[in-house]
Parts: structure tokens; C-alpha cells; sequence
DNA sequence: TGGAATTACTTTAGTCCTGAACTAGTTCAG
DNA sequence: CTGAACTAGTTCAGGACTAAAGTAATTCCA
């Protein structure tokens, strides 16, 4: 059985993000909002403070000052004094920044999926599960 | 049968790529590389033109231009015209070059394979199939 | 209790990156 | 054989991004 060839699967799936990225781009633009914006919409409701969201976009603490600030002028996200700690502030969506980021997923689904259409359900399946493991902790 | 959720797919391989960038980033520092110039490095034997560099890495040409200018300076690669056409720049890695690329190509395996070493091999296998079915094009 | 250490977020200042315009060389139609 | 259209690569100005320093609130412990 051969062994894998490490740095090619990393660079094929660099490719493949890549790919999408460049697909959905224009689109996204569209809406008015950045990659990088949607990418903090999306996280929102699991991450309401901007701390977590740097740490789970692995994106540097002033850049998600800057997008936030971008979005609450968009009227996209809201925020607010958390009660329990006030040092923190509480993001969360608007009703248009939960439209828009539902537009936005879509439209990025669509190009993803466009390729994920390339396999089989279960192996869809196959993949979220390995990639899970693989992401875990 | 449940559907797939296709955006979240989206950002657990979106997280996967961020974690193992996280890595591997100090040791690629501490060769004197940038990510982005291992990448264009990897591809030289295969793309030895900087247009075809840009394409295939999702670079916009005037980063290529930069990095090739970086690599050349530190002796990693050797650029001279193409007899053929007599526009382009013919890239090729130097033996310097070519080392540090192992190198670094290896310290992405180690990182990327703790987390690939998660799969079964034939997993691993599997993975790699589903992930050149969807990149090609 | 109070001030040293820590945590959350922002501001600033300077670097890095890239879109637009450009130069060099080639191809090809007339 | 020439000049119009094309392709390869570079330059440069200006904007995007982030490292470092700063501010504000909290926690810890002597």
C-alpha cells in the first residue's frame, strides 16, 4: 500500500479553497460584504465576543476590530456591554446582518457545492467526518 | 438522509488549513522562508514561469514578481530567459533551493500529517481521491 | 484594601500586498 | 514587412492588514 504524499494532499486542498474563493468572490462582493466579513458573520451567533472570533478565524485581534466596526456601520451586527464582564462586548446579528449572512453562505455554498456535487452523499458524509477529526481541539 | 451542511464543511476545512498554518509557520520563519515562497518553490519544477506561478497558486502576478525577486536574492532560485520565448523567464531552483524546499516541505508533513495520522491509511487514501475529484479543472 | 498582574479591546503607525498602468517581446493579418 | 493586437513580466502608488503600544475593566493576593 503506498504511502501518502503529504505535502500534495495539503496542496491540493490549498488548491481547492483557492478555487471556491475565487468563484464565489464577485458575488460576494456583490453583497457588499468581504470574505472575511462573512466569515465573522458566520461565527457570530457561536462567538459573540471579538476575542473568540479572532481565535476561531485565526485572524489577528485589530483586523476584527476593523471588520466589526465595518459591520456595525453596515448595520449588519450590534454592540452591546456584556453584563456579566464589561470589558467584553457582546456582538450579535441584526436582522438584515442575518439576511445578508444567509445570502452570503448560500452563495458560497453554491459554489462549494458545485464540486461537493462531484461526490457521492455518503462520501460528502465520509469527508465532514474525516475532516472533524482532523480539526479537533 | 440528513443533507450535508455544506457551509460548515466549508469552515471546519477552512479551520483545518488555518491550525496547521498556525504550526508550521515558526519553523518555515526560522529557515527564512514565507509560507507563500515555499508555495511558489513547490511548484517551480512543475511551473517553471512566473504567469503559470500565478495562476496555479491564486497569486495576482506582482506577488509572484516580489516573492521570485526574494528567492532569487537568497540563492534559492535561478532565473534566466527562455530560448524558446523570449519573454518569459525560465525559473529553475538552485541546489540551495532545492534543499531548503525539502525542508520546508517537510515541516508541513510533519504538521499537517500529526493531524492526517488521526485517519486510517486507507482513509488518508480516500481523502486524497475526494479532494482531487473536486479540485480538477 | 489596593496596586500588580491579567484580560478585553482599540488605536496607531508602518509594512506588505496588489490593482492599474506600463515596458518588452511576439504574432499575425493585410 | 509593418503596425495592431496580444502575451509575459515589472513597476509603483495607494490601500489593506497587522504588530506594538495603549486604555479600560477585572482579578488576585499580600
Amino acid at each position: 500500500m503506498s504511502k501518502i504524499d503529504v505535502p500534495k494532499l495539503w496542496a491540493t486542498k490549498y488548491r481547492l479553497l483557492g478555487q471556491v474563493f475565487a468563484d464565489v468572490h464577485p458575488a460576494i462582493a456583490d453583497l457588499g460584504l468581504e470574505m472575511k466579513e462573512l466569515l465573522l458573520l458566520s461565527e457570530v451567533d457561536e462567538h459573540p465576543y471579538p476575542a473568540e472570533l479572532a481565535d476561531v478565524t485565526f485572524m489577528p485581534k485589530p483586523s476584527v476590530t476593523l471588520y466589526l466596526k465595518n459591520l456595525e456601520a453596515a448595520g449588519h451586527v450590534k454592540r452591546e456591554i456584556d453584563k456579566a464582564d464589561l470589558r467584553r462586548h457582546r456582538i450579535t446579528l441584526t436582522p438584515t446582518g442575518r439576511k445578508v449572512m444567509t445570502k452570503g453562505l448560500g452563495l458560497l455554498a453554491d459554489a462549494f457545492g458545485k464540486r461537493l456535487g462531484r461526490l457521492t452523499p455518503a462520501q460528502q458524509a465520509s469527508l465532514m467526518h474525516m475532516l472533524e477529526t482532523m480539526v479537533a481541539d
